[in-house]
RNA sequence: UCCUCCUUAGCUCAGUUGGUUAGAGCAUCUGACUGUUAAUCAGAGGGUCGUUGGUUCAAGUCCAACAGGGGGAGCCA
């Protein structure tokens, strides 16, 4: 019966001492022969572990090494030692599980991240990462709860796809087909996709926002939130191959409708993290304040995490035009002084992220919702407006992350959506069944997308992507 | 993919204008101490200086290529 233990975060927020219970987990260090730090993933606390000394034999002390796993038995006490309020009086100590301390890669000191990131299969027992991911842990359920209490529909769309003219970005080909150069070829020489597992070419899919767009002309409201992967070569703090996205899509809503569902969203969840997780919150936020410090001055930012997250959800986002921030950047000292590597000269050039980090961290100090972007740098599905120049697009794009959200009011009408497609080479057939929810009950709809590890980095404060997904996958890299 | 910086003990780092046997803190091991908070004190072990090639009487130190990592850019969420 391993369930009869208490969880040391509910052992440690009681107010009852004097009782005896049992607790399981992992030690963080051994003090003194006598006190164990002892953490089990609960809560970013340990729970102080008392052995008395000549309680536990030599053979056993020795086990209790930085890393063990141990079942301690005992009474809860109020603490006699000044770092926390209670503890718990051994009467039993057994070891679950050795650690042989001259091989475990964690020691009770900080490691670089970039360390932690080689032994990600253990980076779990650390502090900084055990709130992370309690943190993530929250962010998702708020997700749910966010859409269930507004009568969203959760959709699963598929992993594997057969569309490949979404043109969202370089796709991973799924074949069961050998690649030892012995797969069937057609007359043309080109490989027979019709004899592959699927009798078609398939992919992993990079957005399941035209299958969501579907299920929407049904539900009205719906919400997608899965995996995503993207083959692109890309190497930044802010892009993964395999990465988590929502995606809602709504019926019945305009591009001001989209925007205020997106900023509600964002704040909810903010919201709910931190009252979910306010001592992994603090922890992370004086990590991050310790860490500026080693920064000169003038790149150390004003405010703390926790300052930062407390503005978010108290304040409007600043909702603009692209027309209107092109105008900002044009008269801004950094365009005229020639600070941008990209100087802004004329409307329809597309945001660079020095752009994008000027209206946001130097300009408006807030997150910004851009609106209305040219056509010409934006998907064929989103709505043209009546300028003949713009579409109804979103982007939100958030201090030290850049762009979190990418949304758009959907192109209804089904002339205005083909000749686009024709415009951009996108070809119509592989899209006829996409189509069909523009010839059958079409209707206003618009919907966004939310790269959830951004939205994680954005809450935790962590400034590389791959330290806020467990195992992350990225060129060159698919280690665990 | 491009630009840039980095790679010295298990971890974090120092190592002078190229010059004898490459150092520190933490971790580990041994011992001491025992209400400690990344416990403390004493001692010990631990290195192919990322790899390969080059320059030089002499390379951890200079040069080149490659590998791995960080940061920035592009692609985007």
């Amino acid at each position: 019966m391993f369930n009869q233990r208490i969880k040391i975060k509910e052992l440690l927020s009681g107010e009852k001492t004097d009782y005896n219970c049992t607790v399981m987990g992992w030690v963080r260090s051994f003090r003194n022969n006598q006190f164990i730090a002892l953490n089990d993933g609960s809560t970013q606390h340990n729970l102080q572990v008392v052995a008395a000394l000549g309680l536990l034999s030599d053979e056993t002390l020795k086990r209790i090494t930085t890393g063990a796993c141990i079942k301690a038995t005992g009474t809860v006490v109020a603490s006699l030692g000044k770092g926390q309020k209670l503890e718990l009086k051994a009467t039993d100590v057994t070891i679950l599980g050795d650690s042989d301390a001259e091989k475990f890669p964690l020691q009770p000191k900080k490691h670089s991240l970039e360390f932690l990131r080689e032994i990600a299969h253990l980076r779990f027992r650390t502090n900084t990462f055990g709130a992370i991911f309690r943190i993530r842990h929250s962010l998702a359920f708020a997700v749910h709860r966010f859409f269930n209490e507004r009568g969203f529909v959760y959709i699963n769309t598929p992993i594997i796809t057969g569309s490949d003219a979404e043109g969202a970005g370089e796709m991973f080909r799924v074949t069961t087909l050998p690649l030892d150069g012995t797969a069937p070829k057609n007359e043309n020489g080109h490989i027979n996709f019709k004899e592959d597992f699927f009798g078609r070419e398939t992919n992993l899919t990079v957005s399941g926002q035209l299958e969501g767009e579907m299920a929407a002309m049904a539900f009205a409201d719906i919400y997608t939130f899965g995996p995503t992967f993207r083959a692109e070569n890309s190497n930044t703090t802010r892009h993964l191959a395999e990465f988590w996205m929502i995606e809602p899509e709504m019926a019945f809503y305009d591009l001001e409708d989209n925007a205020n569902l997106a900023e509600a969203f964002i704040k909810y969840i903010i919201r709910y993290a931190m009252e979910q997780n306010p001592d992994d919150l603090q922890f992370l936020s004086q990590r991050l304040e310790e860490e500026e410090k080693q920064k000169p001055q003038n790149e150390r930012s004003e405010y703390s995490l926790l300052q930062k997250l407390e503005f978010v959800i108290n304040n409007d986002f600043q909702r603009l035009t692209y027309t209107e921030a092109i105008d900002i950047l044009k008269e801004c000292n950094y365009n005229k002084k020639k600070k941008f590597q990209y100087l802004i000269d004329k409307w329809g050039v597309d945001l660079q992220s020095e752009h994008e980090r000027y209206l946001v961290e130097k300009h408006f100090k807030k997150p910004v919702i851009l609106t209305h972007y040219p056509k010409e740098i934006k998907a064929f599905y989103m709505r043209q407006n009546d300028d003949g120049k713009t579409v109804a697009a979103m982007d939100i794009l958030a201090p030290g992350i850049g762009e979190i959200v990418g949304g758009s009011q959907r192109e209804e009408r089904l002339d205005k959506l083909v000749n686009r497609m024709k415009e951009m080479n996108i070809p119509t057939e592989e899209l006829d069944w996409y189509l069909d929810s523009r010839r059958f009950g079409s209707c206003p709809h618009a919907g966004f997308g939310l790269g959830f590890e951004r939205m994680v980095q954005f809450v935790t404060g962590m400034t590389n992507i791959r330290d806020v997904i467990p195992f992350p996958r990225y060129p060159k890299s698919a280690a665990f």
